[in-house]
DNA sequence: TTGAGTTGGTTCATTATTTGAACCGATGGT
DNA sequence: ACCATCGGTTCAAATAATGAACCAACTCAA
């Protein structure tokens, strides 16, 4: 290993969690001399991507950030990041693939990516706007959301769009609280007709769902073996696309490095 | 000079006007050698600080920089706190305001507030690199920063943004002994044509100016009225956000208890 | 078509940097 | 007063970085 990755490594152990870091804990956590660190350490901090907090004690990450994710947001804007993450989504479940967006109260989806691998697919509309109470997307959101803005949701009428929508408060709260449990929402036939669908939050530095990334399938297609595969990769696609976002998961957010410990 | 600190440099070059780099350019940019670039760019790429376009041909800035800066937002909240000055010394101005941090011997501007009360109003660009010499910011800084700082800084050359840009470093000098003495920086056209602007800088926990705090208009609309305004405003908000981030100005800085003391 | 001048990328002997055990003085808790 | 740990430093030994020369592929002009 190169001595400037190893340099990057130490970048990694910051986290909201532990956003200061001592030299000897850095050195202990990356497995490294304490010497080693310490140089490294002052060569990032030179550079601004590390600083010192008061008289030394703590390190904690530096102001470049701001600067250089700007411009890299100006370089490749949340459309290209959000189009790559479907695209590779589509192609490992060879199914409908799209992502949709929270503004204000309303689920806009605002991509999509079709797999050519079968005749049947679910087609989207664009910027079609999902409700909350219907769809997969709108669970996942919802299941994550703060407690007044579900109940301003579930106070609100909640149309059926199909004779399988879920109408019901109570028992929409239930699946939430499910939902929330296996950190990926699904949906089968809430929102079409014959749309057997799965969905995983987004979310935002602060912790806060803002929408969601979706995989839908005709009811027909959707067997056990398919399903094992979707709700896996979702899951996946969606811790990827919070942390390409600069998100975080809420502590409570289960972790898909065990996805067969997923209950249905 | 240390591996990590030259790979961490090539970073640098990459900028709104140039967010593509090749291998050879780069190589060129930091006068290093081929190979060293490459290899130093594939461990940045590696660390997802970089990432390659296409086939090969091109390198760009990574996706960690969303996270990181999430990262650093949360540590060290200063965008919000920031945010909040800036709208309400916006508000009370009903001009541009904007805030710059020093990077280095960089300064960037790296947050900003329009005011919708006039048609015209001055803009910014995102992580917009400020002169030292030619803006407000950078004067308000370079009168309260380290005479060894202030002596390199000068000692560069210093190119005219505008045929008004101040050059001379002796009449610099005597323009930086003013604003120290009034706590207040002012700029007329010397980084944009027909700009106005005043700048306060922000101090740090040990009495060392880390940005600044600005108030920007059209040349046309400063008449002796707004002016007054913007001065006061500016200096209160600067000393506001100084206290806000924990830092202190030096025993010299003016209290702007008596505005009507200082002189232009 | 050819050839000169690019490009990104690779090789490997030479060189310079990185490494880490041992060592500081300072700090903090018992 | 003690002991453990802190951040930071030293220097011989070990290791990784370096760069001139070299590809193959591509672009452009003659």
């Amino acid at each position: 290993m190169g001595t400037v990755t190893k340099a990057l490594q130490l970048l990694t152990f910051f986290s909201r969690a532990q956003p200061l870091i001592g030299l000897s804990d850095m050195a202990r956590l990356s497995g490294m001399n304490k010497a080693t660190v310490h140089r490294m350490l002052g060569e990032l901090q030179a550079a601004g991507f590390v600083e010192q907090v008061g008289t030394g004690r703590h390190y904690r990450l530096g102001p470049v950030y701001m600067r250089l994710a700007a411009l890299r947001e100006h370089a490749v804007p949340l459309r290209d990041v959000v189009g790559a993450v479907l695209q590779s989504l589509c192609d490992e479940t060879q199914e409908t693939a799209h992502f949709s967006l929270l503004q204000g109260t309303q689920l806009v989806a605002t991509a999509h990516a079709y797999s050519p691998h079968h005749g049947t697919r679910v087609t989207m509309e664009d910027a079609q706007i999902l409700t909350l109470h219907g769809t997969s997307s709108g669970l996942a959101v919802l299941a994550y959301a703060r407690a007044d803005f579900v109940h301003a949701v579930l106070e609100a009428p909640l149309p059926a769009r199909t004779q399988h929508t879920i109408t019901n408060p109570k028992e929409l709260r239930a699946k939430l609280a499910q939902v929330h449990q296996n950190g990926i929402a699904e949906s089968i036939s809430g929102f079409e007709e014959d749309v057997h669908s799965h969905a995983a939050p987004i979310f935002d530095a602060h912790g806060q769902p803002f929408g969601a990334i979706a995989v839908a399938a005709p009811v027909a297609r959707m067997d056990q073996r398919l399903r094992q595969n979707v709700r896996r990769a979702t899951l996946a696609a969606g811790m990827h696309l919070t942390r390409l976002l600069g998100g975080f998961p809420p502590d409570t957010y289960p972790t898909p490095l065990n996805p067969t410990e997923i209950h249905g």
